[in-house]
DNA sequence: AAACAAAACTAACGATTGTTAGTTAGATAT
DNA sequence: ATATCTAACTAACAATCGTTAGTTTTGTTT
């Protein structure tokens, strides 16, 4: 199978995508990162559109696994919406190049992928939503606007990648252990 | 002076790229959009990149002015952090389209434009993190990883122009009493 | 009415883009 | 040894890109 060669393609396109952005890494850039010469990487990958959405698909279907894990749990919605924050750190220091490209890059997707990618983030958000609203009405959380919340703590756990490298030796369960405590205990 | 015009194209320019993004929109895209040809753009404008720029540093400029007066204010650490927050959503309401252009495509910048903006988001971040630290040293907040608040913070704050549209009829008075209170005391 | 300047136009340039066709080198299987 | 298959190569394509040169239209000033 070539799926290790394409493998490889996906992860250094990953990179460039990631200090780039899609639309100014060109096929050429990608092949001189793989030491060959851009019409090879066709014998791996049916062209950039793939390359871009095998790259997506990837961490997308992650988030949405680990979302529906932990909204069919039977557990408090404090403890639900900690694991969520648990779980997008863990994902974004496993896939951190991948994290910078969905981000960023999903606009470019096309067909069939693009609807898949946003009917996922809509669903990530419906969950992430219910679970927020639950919280309020059994009065664990406070009666804020639930947009507010949702959004308050989805931006910065989407964000997380852009500031993730510069956290140097900040190991991974202190930083679990703060930013749980910052998103929902406030700073005060 | 053609500085109407030009004010034009820049608009219309923010348009498209918070749409589609820099790469993706071409000079043909820009002229179509104001009913004439790639060429007579070039009447009021020296190129691309200075559409770029000129959209880029008008917000940015908005903020790091704004961010000076509140660092040299006397007040409270808490009462600037306030301040901030609201002033990042008066001027994101205000800049709704150039935002969206500010935190995607900075990285497409050249030369001195680049180094510009990039010391200038430095800048702000120093102010924001000193504000932090000083609270934190008089126990006005959390003695938490100061680096931990100020990225949570500041990324909502950042992509709030996402959903921005999609708070529909909610009052901008609201909104900033609910970001601050969300973002300063939590949500239990 | 003549002169002028501003702002639009047409046409074209060199460079780069994603992709395809056809070919060749190297490894594996018969 | 021969045939087969994989994965690299060279060369080229049509399309699109940002930009320039030269020209014409439009509107204002004298």
């Amino acid at each position: 199978m070539n799926s290790t060669r394409k493998q490889e393609i996906i992860n250094i396109a990953s990179r460039l995508f990631k200090e780039r952005g899609y639309n100014a890494v060109s096929m050429r850039d990608i092949a001189q990162a793989m030491d060959m010469k851009a019409a090879s990487l066709y014998n791996h990958i049916s062209g950039k559109q793939e390359i871009l959405a095998t790259l997506i698909l990837e961490v997308a279907e992650e988030f949405t696994e680990k979302m529906n894990s932990i909204a069919s749990e039977t557990s408090t919605p404090l403890q639900k919406i900690k694991k969520v924050i648990e779980v997008h750190i863990d994902i974004t220091v496993n896939f951190s190049e991948h994290i910078a490209t969905l981000n960023n890059d999903w606009i470019h997707l096309e067909g069939v992928s693009l609807k898949r990618v946003v009917k996922m983030r809509e669903d990530y958000e419906d969950n992430f939503r219910n679970i927020i609203k639950q919280g309020i009405s059994e009065k664990q959380i406070k009666p804020q606007h639930p947009e507010v919340i949702l959004f308050s703590i989805l931006s910065t756990l989407r964000t997380l990648y852009l500031w993730n490298e510069k956290r140097g030796k900040m190991d991974v369960n202190v930083l679990k252990k703060d930013m749980v405590s910052v998103l929902i205990n406030g700073i005060v």
